[in-house]
DNA sequence: ATTATTTTGTTTGATTGTCAAGTTATTTGG
DNA sequence: CCAAATAACTTGACAATCAAACAAAATAAT
């Protein structure tokens, strides 16, 4: 239990040294690519919901999204029922940003487990889901 | 191997999160908190060891230490035999920090493996292994 | 041995990300 | 209909960060 403590921060760790390389090249910042991640993965959303998601305020994102809509990766569109909401979502540019990281991300899972057999990676993934489940 | 990958991403979202709310708790900041989690598990080392280790600059990391000096956490004492380097080390009460997170982390392990058999945790620990090994 | 280069840590100025508090517009509940 | 709650925005203040310039010391080159 204690190894297994350690490993699990050993690799958050190198995960999260490999996000900042790999969102470095892209150009914008590490901020502003997990906003495009949000939105990329789960659609277009309001801006309190986001702020939410990104565990920042709404006070901050409004600051952020405003440089993302100038950098044209995502667009502001008014809420259909509810007026004083607006909803952010990606351009298509914002779109081909979330997918380039998106397979950077599939890249990174194929690297690191290619040393392991079909059988552990089934138990690996079952034991993520359970784990994901418990937080 | 597609929800491999997005079962990695949302452990890791989600270890943020909790990393986020534990070191709130502590009244210091991510970025110290994290400083004192580095000395705490590698021991004393010099600045750019810890610069590097922590992804930032010696620069950023002077300004960081000596706020975390102030607060009594961690200690300077000059380099043995490069009288350039300073090493820097956990106070006593740097490593009662230190202690602390590191249990609110092991016990965070027990709580999400909590539903996982022995045999899982066992390949799960070993995949861990090798995962990390191919960052 | 002397000089040039590299390394280490610090300082400074600019930028970014962040929050809290206050504001306005809108919605919701009594 | 009015009060309270909610959504987004604005502003002022900090934290964290980097790059560049610097000084001191160590290392390499000649």
């Amino acid at each position: 239990m204690h190894s297994l403590n350690n490993l699990i921060i050993e690799f958050y760790d190198k995960l999260s040294s490999w996000e900042q390389s790999v969102v470095k090249d892209t150009g914008y910042s590490l901020a502003q690519v997990h906003t495009i991640e949000v939105l990329g993965s789960h659609g277009p959303m309001r801006m309190k919901e986001l702020a939410d998601r990104l565990g920042i305020t709404t006070g901050t994102l409004t600051v952020q999204v405003e440089k993302l809509v100038q950098f044209g990766l995502i667009a502001r569109t008014p809420h259909e029922v509810d007026r004083r909401s607006i909803l952010v979502e990606l351009t298509s540019e914002g779109t081909a940003l979330h997918k380039h990281h998106n397979r950077m991300h599939l890249q990174l899972t194929e690297d690191i487990t290619r040393h392991l057999d079909p059988e552990s990676i089934k138990v690996l993934t079952q034991s993520f889901e359970k784990m994901n489940r418990e937080f």
